[in-house]
DNA sequence: CGGAGTTTTGACTGGAATCAACTGCGGTGG
DNA sequence: CCACCGCAGTTGATTCCAGTCAAAACTCCG
């Protein structure tokens, strides 16, 4: 994706190892069979000795996380391209089920480590994904300490419009192949709740319905203004700061 | 503009860089001076040109996201030896600022990303300190998702006795230096609610207070059954697996 | 057509937020 | 030394948003 250095460098050393020189995360999966996971199949479970590491190579999967009594988190839900299972730990800190029919690869991850270490181009690529992830589970953070149940499904139908269209730009329909149990379980509120909110917006005209599972964005500007980010401090530059001090001085 | 190109000869001509080899991070920013900040003070604002990352050598610092009408969410609490800083954004994508004095050392991106480069011992390091960061984000989904203002109380004491003493075991004794408000803004309560809980666990007898940013642990036992992670899974192991599958089936 | 699972809708409750008053403490200066 | 101020924290009264409980409506199947 990045980076065209690999040409230089493969003129250079492409002998100094056995293993083929990867210039991209996807390569190192391209040559594993691809596996295949039903509706609701679980990839691997929170606890589960931890040696392999997926990449999705198509449908959507749920990340979840679940505490003593039976309340379920989802921390994620995770696209054709994502990556799933890393870790540091030697058991999974959560578990992944499959939202619709999913499609993964799997390396070992003594063969990831290999692969990162004779390889200086994957590296800055894992390095921007784990940043990228870190930055989600900010933003999610935000969304469940602040936000109230409009804003949170308004964020969530943006969030997955834009992961729909590849991150570039928001496109006028969303697909939410999951259940409302699962958005209920995502955004911290429930079930009833999502529900009420969905036929809300509706009703104000500012989604459509395109059966149970998909929507039409009537009011994109609308549901924008409805996600709580206000004026968002993230395109605003130097401005930004000033408010910033004004509104939380010291 | 993240080129690792030039590592790819280091391979052959380690002698083409002049910096030393690197085998810990701490190492990495040891010859650099270190910088003090007031209570209060920021070290950057979320927006600011991201050119360096920070390694706390003393005291405790917040790391928080506004949004647009002024809601502030605290993200976490770093204390010595944590780092921050690190983003693929070219921006800050958060505020940190000094909950304590504290001081601080810097090094420039590039810098760290050199030092990355040449040193194969610190990869993985880092690799681990952002897993850890993950796994930490994923636990504050869980208590900002599902936790109860008691059981969110009860588990940031319980982390922060932890914190401070070296991620071991739990200390009998608990320095809380960041105010009220601070506290309210990491769980996603009030000020009030945060006082009233605390109270509450006072007069039950599970704490004591020492002043009011610190507090002695009465009854551990009593604080860790309110801090809802149940008879956590981390632990339990293949029954965990079982337990888990009866209670969300498919 | 029927039945099970999912989603929606309705009535009511409750836990935390809000609004407001008060307390305690540390610093400052008369 | 202590009266005063300002701020952080506590406590109380009330409100309100989302949760809970319950039932109806819709879908997707066989």
């Amino acid at each position: 994706m990045l980076s065209t250095a690999h040409t230089a460098h493969s003129a250079f050393a492409p002998m100094a190892t056995m293993k083929p020189q990867l210039t991209t995360l996807d390569e190192l999966f391209s040559t594993v069979p691809r596996e295949s996971l039903d509706i609701g199949e679980g990839l691997f479970w929170q606890g589960d000795r931890a040696q392999h590491i997926f990449e999705i190579s198509e449908g959507v999967l749920r990340i979840f996380k679940i505490i003593g009594d039976g309340r379920r988190v989802i921390t994620g839900f995770l696209y054709a391209g994502d990556m799933v299972g890393l870790s540091l730990k030697d058991v999974y800190i959560y578990s992944a089920e499959a939202v619709t029919p999913v499609k993964v690869r799997r390396v070992t991850k003594k063969n990831f480590r290999d692969a990162l270490e004779n390889s200086p181009e994957l590296r800055p690529q894992l390095f921007a994904l784990m940043c990228d992830e870190m930055a989600a589970a900010q933003d999610q953070m935000v969304l469940l300490s602040r936000k109230s149940a409009e804003e949170r499904v308004c964020s969530f139908l943006l969030l997955i419009a834009k992961r729909m269209h590849g991150d570039q730009q928001i496109g006028r329909s969303v697909q939410l192949p999951m259940s409302r149990q699962d958005m209920a379980d995502y955004l911290g509120l429930t079930i009833e709740t999502v529900s009420r909110t969905i036929t809300k917006l509706v009703t104000r005209g500012v989604i459509s319905p395109n059966g149970r599972h998909a929507f039409d964005i009537a009011k994109p500007g609308k549901l924008l203004a409805l996600c709580g980010d206000g004026d968002s401090y993230e395109d605003a530059g130097e401005r930004a700061v000033k408010t910033r001090q004004a509104v939380w001085p010291h």
